[in-house]
DNA sequence: ATGGCGGAGTGACTCCGA
């Protein structure tokens, strides 16, 4: 199973970025980030057209989540992240897809910092790690994905030194990040490729995707449950380099089915099995 | 590297992203 994660920078002004992605990917289910419409205008027909059933949390102008499905419905389980009933933003949804609860973010940019959109930033955070806690308490599998505005380590950035004061590499950020590494959650590209400079977003400006001046800002972290599963992770880079592309790439995971997992889980703990 | 590029909402500009 393929699961993947794209800031998209505008459903319906990328949507044939987003069609050609689904087509050559194949991915089993997917989170989009910065859909950049009101509910009313999510491109639902083309999409279905696809192969994917959907849901989706728009907004007008700015923010919006969606999660696709490859041929079935993602089952919605919980829409907005709580914590704070006076946020309206459009930056969590949450459904089942085939057997996996998959948690779509789009948290906030911050900039500038300090200031109190980098305040918001920081209760967004502390919110998202006390739902994420409650997640892992149920021991269901889950994937929390999508774009964390947050450079997890100097490895993460072209220029780390141009970047120590932003709101993506603040080190109060940084920190709220690796305490969810700390409770227990996996960032599945960095446990597969531990030594990697790895990016998913090139901004606009400067030239920076010829420079491959980089940040790695997308993630997907797994559950307990979840990340014994892992198969693969990566990102496809080239979908950044297309005709206009998004500013970032979609970062994706392949994990075994659910029976697949359990059996090897199984094999694992089997006293026949000789040591790895 | 404080200008740039690009989308959206409106209708030559603004706000916002990272």
């Amino acid at each position: 199973m393929k699961i993947a994660s794209f800031n998209i920078n505008g459903v319906n002004g990328r949507l044939p970025v987003l069609l050609r992605w689904l087509a050559e990917a194949e991915p089993d289910a997917v989170c989009l980030q910065e859909l950049k419409s009101p509910d009313e205008k999510f491109p639902i027909d083309a999409i279905r057209e696809a192969g994917y059933g959907a849901i989706w949390h728009g907004q007008k102008s700015w923010n919006g989540v969606a999660i696709l499905a490859r041929g079935t419905d993602p089952l919605e389980t919980r829409r907005g992240l709580p914590g704070d009933d006076d946020d309206h933003q459009s930056r969590y949804l949450e459904a089942a897809v085939k057997g996996v609860l998959i948690g779509c973010l789009y948290l906030p940019n911050g900039n500038p910092a300090p200031g109190p959109k980098f305040d918001y930033k920081l209760r967004w955070l502390g919110r998202f790690a006390n739902h994420a806690a409650d997640l892992m308490a149920t021991g269901a599998p889950v994937v929390l994905a999508g774009d964390y505005n947050v450079i997890p380590t100097e490895l993460d950035v072209y220029k780390p030194e141009h970047w120590v004061d932003d709101a993506l590499f603040r080190p109060e950020v940084r920190e709220a990040f690796h305490r969810l590494l700390d409770a227990g959650w996996t960032d599945a590209i960095r446990s597969l490729h531990p030594e990697a400079s790895i990016y998913t977003f090139w901004d606009y400006l400067r030239n920076a995707w010829g420079r491959d001046a980089g940040l790695r800002l997308d993630h997907l972290l797994l559950s307990p449950t979840l990340a014994p599963r892992l198969l693969a992770a990566g990102v496809h880079r080239d979908v950044r380099g297309w005709e206009k592309a998004s500013d970032h790439a979609p970062v994706w995971i392949e994990i075994t089915d659910a029976e697949a997992g359990t059996k090897r889980r199984a094999a694992r703990s089997s006293k026949r099995r000789p040591k790895e």
